[in-house]
DNA sequence: AAAAGAGGTCACAAGGTCAT
DNA sequence: ATGACCTTGTGACCTCTTTT
C-alpha cells in the first residue's frame, strides 16, 4: 500500500511567540485612538465552527433596541436554529459577502434547498482546483480527457500530437528551460511545454484506449488530486516570481487603502440606510480592495476569500490606521476624536492601552513591511483546515516579509498577530455582549466598544443591521427574508464599480497575463438552452 | 514447478580469449589512479554462492593500521551465522536496492516471508511474463480468453471480430510489414495487427464454445510458455529498432554518468552521516540512471536489476572515468591524488598497473563504443540461470556494438570484460578480508585497496558503514538494526528525486498497475483466471 | 446448472479539420 | 501554430449462446 505523503505545508514563520499581553487585566488609563475606523468595523469571531453549538441564550428575546429605528425591514428576526454560525455583526458579513462575490444571485434558482442555480455558478467558478474537474496535468488547465498517458487539456494533446508526428524540435528556451506552465503562458515557450508534456509522463507508449476500466479511475483520481495542489502552488507561486513587482503593488495598494479610510471619516445618520452611507462601505471596500491587490488572493476560493476578509477586516483597519501618513501616531486622525470609555462598567480599560502598544509595535517595523503584514493578516485571518491554499498564500507573504523586512519582521510578526486577534476576539465579544443585553435608550456604538464621544458633536450611529441576526444566504429557507437581503446586497453592489470577475478561479491571475485567445473559438453552447437542437440527432450543416 | 525452457541464448562474442593477467601475481609498483572514485564505490563478489564458504586465509593477520576511528554508531555488528550471505559492503548493496527499488520500503509487509506486500508490487510491475497470467498471443497483452483459435486479449478479439464481420481492408504497413505487435503499440499498425492475428491462427473457423475440458488445458499452457517467452524477447528487441535512436539515448546517458561523477569528487567526513555525503550517493545514482537509460534495461525484472547493478557498479565506474573528457588517462581527476599503497602486506602491487593497463585499452576502443560496453558491462555483470532476460538484452547490445563499432570492439570486449571481472573480484575480495577482522582505530578505506594519501590533503574516509554487516531487508531479523537500515534507505530516496516513471517498454506504467483497494473489488476477480493458467500449483499471492 | 466464448454496446481516446 | 470539434476506431463489460 502506498501512502501519498501530504505535501507538507511548510510555516514560515512559526508564532512559537507568546503574546505580551493579557486582555483579561484590567485598568483605567483613557487615551486616544488613533483608530477611530475601528469602531465602525468589526468583524466575526475567529472560529465561526466553534462557536457553532450555544447561541446566545437571550437573542430571541430582543425588545425594541433603538430608539430611531430606520427601518424595521433591516431587522429581519430568522430563528435562531437556522443560523449555523451566531455571529451578531451580520450586516458587515453579508456586505463583505456581496462586496466579494460582487456577483448578482439568481433567485429564481436560489428557491431550491440545494441552492441548485446560485451554488453551482459560484462555485463553479473558481472551485475547480479542489472540486472534480480533473485539471490538464500540463498546464492545468480544463483536461478533456486522458491522452497519451495523461491528464491533459485539448491544447496540450493538440501540440503534443504536433510534436510527435512530425518530430518537431523547437527553439531553445529563452529562460533557464523552467518556465512554469500555465494555461495563459503555455504557448509563450514551446521548449518548456513540451518539455513539461514529456515529464509529466505524455508519452506515445502510453496510449489508453477503449472504455476506462474501473478500477483504474479511483487510481487516476487521485493522480489528478495532486497534480491540482501542485497547479494551486504554481498559480500561486508563478504572482510572486517577481519581488518588485509584487512589492510595488502591494505598497501602491496600502497606500490607497490609507488614503480611502482617511477620506472616509465620517458620522452615520441614523435616519437614513446606513447602507447608503460611505462611512460604512466605503472603508469595507477599501479593504477588500486591498486584498483583492495582494498578488494571487484572487486565485483563492470565493469563500474563502470572503471567509478571510470577515475576519481581518479589524486587523487591516488596525494596520493601516496604525501607520496612516497623515496621522503617524498622532490622534488627529478622527475628526471627532474617540476615546476608550473607562467608566463603562463591563469595558476594559487596557483596552486602549493596548491598542496603543500595538501601534507603537507597529510602527517601530519597517515601513515597507506595513502592506504585507496586512496582507498576510488576510491570508491567515483564520484557520481553515479543509483548503491550503490561504497557507501556501501567507507562505509566499511571509517569504516576501522575510526579503524586503529582514528577520525583524519575521520575529515580530507571530506575536503582533497573536495579540491583534486576541484584541479582535476581545472586540468581538464585547461586541456579543452588547446586542445580547439590550438598553433602552441605547446608543449602540457607546457600548459596542466601550465608546464614548468626547466630542459631543456628530454622533455616531450604528446601524440597526448590526444587531441582526446573520444572514448568511445560502441557509436561508424564507424566501422573503432573502430576497430582502440579496436587496440590501445588490444595492451594495450597485453602489460600487463592480469588480472584474474571476474566471474560473485558477488559472486566471485577472490583470497580470491575459491569454490570447488562440485557436478556435467554442461554440459556446450553454447548457440551459432550450431543447431547440437536442431532438434532432445532427444538426450539421454538412447533411 | 514449472521450469521455463531457456531459448538457447546465442552468445554472439564468445569469450574465447584468455585473460592477459594474474592477480595473484605481487610486485610494487606504485601508480597514480585516475580512478579515485574506485575507491569509494564498491561493490559486491560477483558470484556471492560461490564466495561464501572460505574468505581469504590472510585476512586474520591485519594489525592495526588505522589511527583514526570514526564513529563506531555506524558499524551494527550483526551475529555472523544471521547473514545469508557474507558480503562487505551492505552498505553499498542496500542503497543500490533502494535506489533501485525507489519505493519507500514498507516494514509492516517486509517481514513475512513471502514479503506479500512489497514483493507483490514488485513482480506485479514486470514478472507478469513469467507468472501465470495467459497473454494474448498477438500482443503479449493479458488474455481474456481463447477467442477465435487463439488467446487473446480484448482488444485483439474486438479489433480480429471488426475485422472479419465487415471485411475490412487496412491501409499498407508503412514499413515492411513487419512490425512488432505489443500492448503499447498494437494500435499503430493495423496491417501488421491483423496479419499477426492470422498468423497466430486466428479464425473464424476455430470458435470454440462451451466449457474447455481440463485435459486440453495442459496442452494450452504449453503454447502460453512459449507465447511468453516470445513476448519478452518482442518487447525486448522492439526497444533496439532504432539504431541511431539508441545511440542518442547511450551517449547522452554515458554523458550525463561522466559529468555527474566528475562533479562529486570531494571527501567523505567520518563525522557526518554518510548517507548524507553527495559523495557516495550521487555516484551510485548515476550509475543507476544510467543503466536505466540503457533500452528495455526497465523491461527486465526489478530483481534482475538489483542484482546486476550491484555487481556492476565497479564496472561502471571503471568504464566511465577511464574514458572521463576532462581526464582522459591523465591523474588529474582526484583532487587530493591516490595512490596503492605498496607497503601494505598483503597487497597486490600489481593492481595499479592493471587498472593502468585496462584504462588504457579502453581508451584505445573507439569513442562510440564506450557507452554500449558500459552498458553490456551491467547487463552481464553476473550469469543468472533462472532468468534469461538479462542475456536478451545483452545480446541486443552486442549486435548495436557491432553496428556503431566494427568488429575490433567484438573481439576485445570479451577479455576486457574478463580482467574487469578479476580486478572487481580481486577488490571484493580485499573488501571482504579487511571487513572480517575489525581492528580498534581501523581507518577503513586505507586498508580497504590498500590505499594511502599521497597528498595528506583532503582524506578520504570509507564510511563506517562499508564495514557494516549486510542489510538485506528481507533477512534481517533484528528489527533495531533493520529500522536503522530503513532510515538511512529512506533518507536516500528523499535525497534524490524520484525517478520518472517509465512509460515505454513496460507493459505497465508502474504506478498504474497497484490494485485500488476502494470498495468492492473489480467486477472482474483475478482468481477464475488462475485455474486454467495453472492446474493447482500456483504461488498465488492471494491464497 | 455452470462455464466460457461470440457478439454487442458504448464510454473514450487518437487523429484530422479548420476557423482563429 | 493553436485548439475546439469531429470522425474513426478501440476495448472493458455486458448479454447471449453453446458446450460440458
Ligand atoms: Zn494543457
Ligand atoms: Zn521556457
Ligand atoms: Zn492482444
Ligand atoms: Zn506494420
Amino acid at each position: 500500500m502506498i501512502k501519498i505523503l501530504s505535501t507538507k505545508i511548510l510555516q514560515l514563520p512559526d508564532p512559537h511567540q507568546s503574546s505580551i499581553m493579557d486582555l483579561s487585566s484590567t485598568g483605567s488609563l483613557p487615551c486616544h485612538l488613533p483608530l477611530s475606523l475601528l469602531t465602525n468595523l468589526q468583524n466575526s469571531p475567529t472560529a465561526s465552527s466553534s462557536s457553532f453549538a450555544s447561541p446566545p441564550a437571550t437573542s430571541s428575546a430582543a425588545p425594541a433596541l433603538l430608539i430611531h429605528s430606520p427601518s424595521s425591514a433591516f431587522r429581519p428576526v430568522i430563528p435562531r436554529h437556522l443560523q449555523p454560525s451566531p455571529s451578531v455583526d451580520t450586516f458587515y458579513m453579508s456586505a463583505i459577502q456581496s462586496l466579494v462575490v460582487q456577483t448578482a444571485p439568481e433567485d429564481q434558482f436560489s428557491e431550491m434547498g440545494a441552492s441548485e442555480g446560485t451554488t453551482s455558478l459560484v462555485k463553479d467558478e473558481n472551485a475547480s482546483t479542489s472540486a472534480g474537474t480533473i485539471l490538464c496535468q500540463v498546464c492545468s488547465d480544463k483536461a478533456s480527457g486522458f491522452h497519451y498517458g495523461v491528464f491533459a487539456c485539448e491544447g496540450c494533446k493538440g501540440f503534443f500530437r504536433r510534436s510527435i508526428q512530425q518530430k518537431l524540435t523547437y527553439r531553445a528556451c529563452t529562460r533557464v528551460e523552467d518556465c512554469l506552465i500555465l494555461r495563459n503562458n503555455r504557448n509563450r515557450c514551446q521548449c518548456c511545454r513540451l518539455k513539461k508534456c514529456l515529464a509529466v509522463g505524455m508519452s506515445r507508449d502510453a496510449v489508453r484506449f477503449g472504455r476506462v476500466p474501473k478500477r483504474e479511475k479511483a487510481r487516476m483520481f487521485e493522480e489528478m488530486q495532486k497534480t491540482n495542489v501542485q497547479s494551486q502552488k504554481d498559480q500561486i507561486a508563478i504572482q510572486y516570481e517577481n519581488l518588485s513587482e509584487v512589492m510595488h503593488k502591494m505598497n501602491q495598494a496600502f497606500i490607497t487603502l490609507q488614503t480611502t479610510l482617511e477620506k472616509c471619516t465620517g458620522p452615520i445618520y441614523s435616519d437614513r440606510c446606513p447602507i447608503t452611507s460611505n462611512f460604512i462601505v466605503i472603508p469595507l471596500k477599501a479593504a477588500i480592495d486591498f486584498a483583492n491587490q495582494i498578488p494571487a488572493f484572487l486565485s483563492i476560493s470565493q469563500a474563502d476569500r470572503v471567509h478571510l476578509l470577515q475576519n481581518s477586516v479589524f486587523d487591516v483597519m488596525l494596520l493601516a490606521s496604525a501607520t496612516s501618513i497623515t496621522s503617524p501616531g498622532s490622534p488627529q486622525f478622527p475628526p471627532g476624536g474617540l476615546s476608550y470609555d473607562q467608566q463603562s462598567s463591563t469595558s476594559n480599560s487596557l483596552i486602549p492601552q493596548i491598542i496603543q502598544s500595538i501601534s507603537d509595535r507597529i510602527r517601530q517595523l519597517p515601513p515597507q513591511a506595513i502592506p504585507i503584514l496586512t496582507a498576510i493578516a488576510v491570508c491567515q485571518a483564520d484557520i481553515m483546515p479543509d483548503c491550503q491554499q490561504p497557507s501556501l498564500l501567507s507562505n509566499q507573504l511571509w517569504a516576501v516579509l522575510g526579503k524586503v523586512g529582514g528577520v525583524n519582521p519575521l520575529l515580530i510578526g507571530p506575536s503582533l498577530f497573536k495579540d491583534i486577534r486576541s484584541l479582535r476576539q476581545w472586540h468581538n465579544a464585547r461586541l456579543r455582549q452588547v446586542s445580547q443585553i439590550p438598553q433602552p435608550h441605547f446608543h449602540p456604538n457607546q457600548l459596542l466598544l466601550g465608546l464614548q464621544h468626547q466630542q459631543q458633536q456628530q454622533p455616531v450611529y450604528l446601524p440597526p443591521a448590526f444587531l441582526s441576526p446573520p444572514a448568511s444566504t445560502s441557509t436561508l429557507s424564507q424566501s422573503s427574508i432573502k430576497s430582502e437581503y440579496i436587496e440590501r446586497h445588490q444595492s451594495i453592489a450597485a453602489m460600487l464599480e463592480r469588480p472584474r470577475r474571476i474566471s474560473t478561479g485558477v488559472p486566471e491571475p485577472l490583470n497580470l497575463t491575459l491569454p490570447p485567445p488562440l485557436g478556435r473559438l467554442p461554440v459556446k453552447l450553454e447548457e440551459p438552452d432550450e431543447e431547440l437542437a437536442v431532438t434532432e440527432s445532427k444538426p450539421s450543416v454538412f447533411e
